[in-house]
DNA sequence: TTGTACGCGTTATCAA
DNA sequence: TTGATAACGCGTACAA
């Protein structure tokens, strides 16, 4: 912390009181323009500066916003950030970050000191290692507004801003179907994560939905990295012989990364012999070849929701609890092809 | 803020001093065992958590870091704030992110805002469109702790981490030389900016060692992005007729993906006919056709250092100011190749 | 071991 | 228009 000018200095310095200096550097009116400017002034001269933590305690306001995630360098959360950011900066308030490295000891201390350094309410993406809820319902309990983004907690009476995901893996798969697919592999994600369920859910609902009978071979989980789509479509070509499939749906675009070089090594081409999709339209998706159709998540939009949601909660107690569902949207590149008939 | 539940209540529910409820909870030894467990047990019944704005407010210190980017959204600032987070973390501090948008007032107004929250210190990159350092001076002058990082200010007693740009760009044109490299065409970057102008400098600065006369129409303007890239060099195709350059130095990544881009508009081929080097090892380096040989600047290790300084500076008054240089690296990938005798 | 008084910097309230 | 005082929540210094 710097030194220390303080509304009382410049009181003594100029020989008024402390009250009027607060008035005059709060603009209220009851105070003469003549004094007024004595202490601007005298505040430049003596380079004070507010001291907003006096003023937060007296007034039971921080203006300052906790954030969690989950992990930084992941082009999702930090576009997520950005649109945070964005409003934070328009309506007055500062964002306070935290990341959990998807630790759940970590993110409970986090929610705690930000709990401790009074923030007006808090923008988390739980980390998937989370089990405890408590933590979270003590300080909804406490009155702390909360607002859930991308992994949330639900039935806890918090807000909660998501993507859809299911309709957004349904949507890719219908697209697919539609070039005459019928053998579609998915390389799905972890079961236990929300978002990997999700996206299963949707690929299987629209493979219902066209009467066509899903094949457990071609179902492999893959993680959502590269690595793992890679070894996931090498598992694919070993297990199904010459059956191949003619598209691969991949729950995520680094895994489709991984299974288009495993495609290219089995000395097949992308997409002349199989399709390829993945989802959340990850930054290189447009540079490699051939580029990647995807599912975009507007991430920064989700920021934005999200940051809105908890001002409205913070600013009006009222403010009713919602889920809030932001859609994807198919991003239609190179990567895929009509199936032969 | 959430509800108030303070140290006074849990006195008075037990009917003892605040003062033992303190120092039962500070966990200092004077402190009756049975006493310490009756607060501790109220302390999770009324759900109490701590106000660190008061104990800030009494003991001047926050704990809390401000940190200032122009960008959140650009990959070696992400990377940045990472590492700055996981320093913070590990020595107890927050994290307060701004970002300025590449906007000089909106910096100036982070900055201020910061310093009446009262962090402990400040980590800012300055926005390229700053030219007024006085709020700087100001805040240093009042004792509190500025590190700049990657942007810097410098002659003003703050410390500074940034990468040896001049030597990396130096480093990857030698690395062109020493493949028989003589007609290096260099797109660069805005000669305002300090970084375009260092890496221009260890451009040249490698042609001069090695006797190489550098060639006016062979130095563009590109600018940082893929766009500038792409009409760099395709001025460079109009202007210099058949005298092609035999290899491709760009300021940073994405004017080199712009440049690779012209190249195979104008029927030629990367690294055959001409070879590409760019700057920052983006994300997306090794994923283009060629993969690109580039200079990796280890942004999260900045933001390491930085953090690791201001906490210094921050917990040691006469920790010295210090410019710290972060060697950048050179990667090389498919973009290159030997020039033709 | 426990309690009292005061200060941190500011605003709200009420009085002058 | 201006000022004195209490309050915000906590810890320090000193006293009991």
């Amino acid at each position: 912390m710097s030194k220390r000018v303080s509304i009382k200095n410049i009181a003594e310095e100029l020989g008024i009181s402390i009250m009027t200096v607060s008035r005059a550097l709060n603009n209220r009116p009851n105070v003469d323009e003549k004094t007024r400017g004595r202490v601007v002034e005298a505040v430049r001269r003596l380079g004070y500066i507010p001291n907003s933590l006096a003023v937060s305690l007296a007034q039971r306001k921080t203006y300052t916003i906790g954030v969690v995630v989950p992990e930084i360098t992941n082009s999702f959360f930090y576009h997520v950030i950005s649109g945070i950011e964005e409003i934070a900066y328009s309506q007055g308030y500062q964002l306070m970050l935290n990341h959990s490295a998807e630790d759940a000891n970590r993110e409970m201390s986090a929610i705690q000191t930000l709990a401790s350094k009074r923030v007006d309410g808090l923008l988390v993406s739980v980390a998937n290692t989370v089990k405890d809820y408590s933590i979270y319902k003590q300080i909804i309990k406490l009155g702390m507004p909360v607002v859930f983004f991308d992994r949330c907690i639900s039935g806890i009476g918090a807000s909660c801003v998501r993507v859809n995901d299911m309709e957004g893996a349904k949507a890719i798969t219908n697209y697919l179907i539609s070039l005459g697919h019928k053998r579609i592999a998915n390389l799905c994600g972890p079961q236990t994560s929300p978002i990997g369920r999700a996206r299963l859910e949707g690929f299987k609902e629209a493979l219902k939905e066209n009467n066509i009978k899903p094949v457990k071979e071609l179902v492999v989980e893959s993680g959502l990295r590269s690595a793992g789509g890679y070894e996931a479509m090498k598992n694919i070509f070993r297990q199904v012989g010459g059956k191949l499939p003619t598209a691969v749906c991949a729950v995520a675009d680094p895994a489709a990364f991984g299974a288009m070089k495993a495609i290219k090594e089995a000395g097949l081409k992308v997409p002349d012999d199989i399709s390829v999709v993945g989802f959340s339209d990850d930054i290189r998706a447009q540079l490699v070849f051939p580029s990647l159709t995807t599912v975009r998540q507007p991430a920064y939009e989700v920021g934005l929701r999200a940051a809105q949601k908890l001002i409205a909660h913070i600013e009006d107690k009222d403010e009713a609890e919602e889920e809030i569902i932001i859609k994807t949207e198919l991003v239609i590149r190179q990567s895929c092809k009509a199936a032969e008939r």
